[in-house]
DNA sequence: TCTGGGGTCCTTGTGCGA
DNA sequence: TCTGTCGCACAAGGACCC
């Protein structure tokens, strides 16, 4: 999808179109998630700090965005992309994968595919999506980023809405590219590849992989030495299962005391362990991130010999490994995520089975009925109310940064 | 008044048992 | 008994993606 969550809000304020539009984080700790092309122009793009966007683009609208409603349409773009095939992955709310190679008999080349697909997204959801259409995935997201439109500092090009790379002229479409554009080529890998003499892909196709392996390791030097002959055999992967559930949370004010910083760990453990019963899954290993007021980050975890889905259990786990983290320089951030998932099996210990302790799952279940019926914000862990009262995490409710205190 | 949140994957270091 | 080494699992951190 082109600028997704731009052109969502776009729907309902189509007095903006045309103007700079930023959706994002409105705190001073916030980052914009999308732009719109007329802002791009001005530099402002994702990830980019809002502090910084505001600076470079005043005059541009600033939203807060509604990650409930980016959902909804999410679901409606799939909705008509299932018509085209049942082998359809999600890479995130606003791209998708689709191997249509077995209903080109039926459905006409694929190149046609993509038209019809654009076709519908534009008129039953009034957005637009550029496609890409090659014979693997990595073709087709770069040709996919090729198709959608450009802001220069200038004027905006429109994209080409689908581009093609026919079997056999991968390295035509590849060999000019900047190497960045490579799928795992961020800035610390750009950096080593251009010390090498790498700046564009057939620089890559072309060196010695004596010579990448010892600059990039020899895991990333073959991956990336693939990438640049455009090979790429990972199928289109349906129902791709998680392989670790988490919550964190970047705060306003730091947090100095091991007091606010265990009010944080509940609330975070409470979040995680309700997703993960969600799931149907358990964790094993819990990890605590930690990021300091200067962004230094660490991360401490633990495995249990057990699937947890409990907040207490949780908490239990990973409090002892919190006391020893000292949060007087400031922390700004605290996460809590569960990996190494797997099923629960709820046994009861003895001292539950004597009734000394309450029975966590019985509980928890009643927790999950209580917020499925009124919200999430119904119940909470009463160590989780400070003086500011109950606060229940939400997946994606602060998406772009902490709000505007 | 500069840096989100939800993830995946890889590398490196370390401890442990064979 | 001591030392080296190999493989494995785990912990921590980093890079990257949207």
């Amino acid at each position: 999808m082109d600028a997704f969550f731009v052109s969502v809000e776009l729907r309902k304020r189509p007095d903006l179109v045309g103007q700079p539009v930023v959706v994002g984080g409105t705190g001073r700790r916030g980052v914009v998630a999308a732009a719109s092309y007329e802002a791009r122009r001005f530099g402002v793009h994702s990830a980019l700090p809002s502090a910084i966007a505001k600076r470079r683009c005043p005059h541009a609208v600033f939203l807060a965005g509604d990650h409930a409603l980016y959902s909804e349409v999410s679901a409606q773009v799939r909705e008509i992309l299932d018509r085209y095939t049942p082998l359809v992955e999600p890479l995130s709310l606003d791209e998708a994968f689709l191997d249509v190679s077995g209903g080109i008999k039926l459905l006409g080349p694929a190149p046609q595919i993509a038209e019809n697909i654009r076709t519908d997204v534009r008129t039953e959801v009034e957005l637009d999506c550029s496609v890409g259409v090659a014979p693997n995935k990595f073709l087709a997201k770069l040709a996919s980023v090729e198709a959608k439109p450009i802001a220069r500092p200038d004027r905006i090009e429109p994209g080409a809405g689908v581009i093609v790379i026919e079997p056999g002229k991968e390295r035509a479409f590849l060999d000019p590219l900047p190497v960045q554009r490579l799928w795992g080529v961020g800035p610390v890998t750009l950096e080593k590849l251009n010390r090498i003499g790498v700046h564009r892909v057939i620089d890559l196709a072309l060196i010695d992989m004596a010579v990448l392996s010892a600059s990039l390791g020899q895991a990333q030097a073959a991956h990336l030495m693939a990438l640049s002959i455009g090979a790429d055999d990972r199928p289109v992967e349906i129902d791709r299962e998680a392989k670790s559930i988490g919550h964190e949370e970047t705060y306003n004010v730091d947090k100095y005391t091991a007091a606010e910083l265990t009010t944080e760990l509940v609330r975070l453990s409470d979040a995680v362990a309700g997703r993960l019963r969600a799931a149907g899954s358990g964790a094993r290993t819990l990890t605590l991130k930690v990021r300091f007021a200067g962004f230094h980050t660490i991360s401490r975890s633990t495995t249990s010999s057990e699937f947890v889905d409990q907040a207490e259990v949780i908490v239990e786990l990973l409090g002892p490994i919190m006391e020893l983290i000292d949060p007087s320089p400031g922390v700004r951030l605290l996460g809590v995520s569960g990996s190494n998932l797997g099923p629960v099996h709820h046994q009861l210990t003895f001292e539950e089975a004597a009734d000394d302790v309450p029975d966590w799952g019985a509980r928890s279940a009643a927790i999950d009925e209580i917020r499925e019926r009124f919200g999430t914000s119904a119940i909470g862990p009463a160590s989780a109310v400070r003086d500011e009262g109950l606060r229940v995490v939400r997946k994606g409710a602060q998406q772009w940064g902490p709000d505007v205190e």
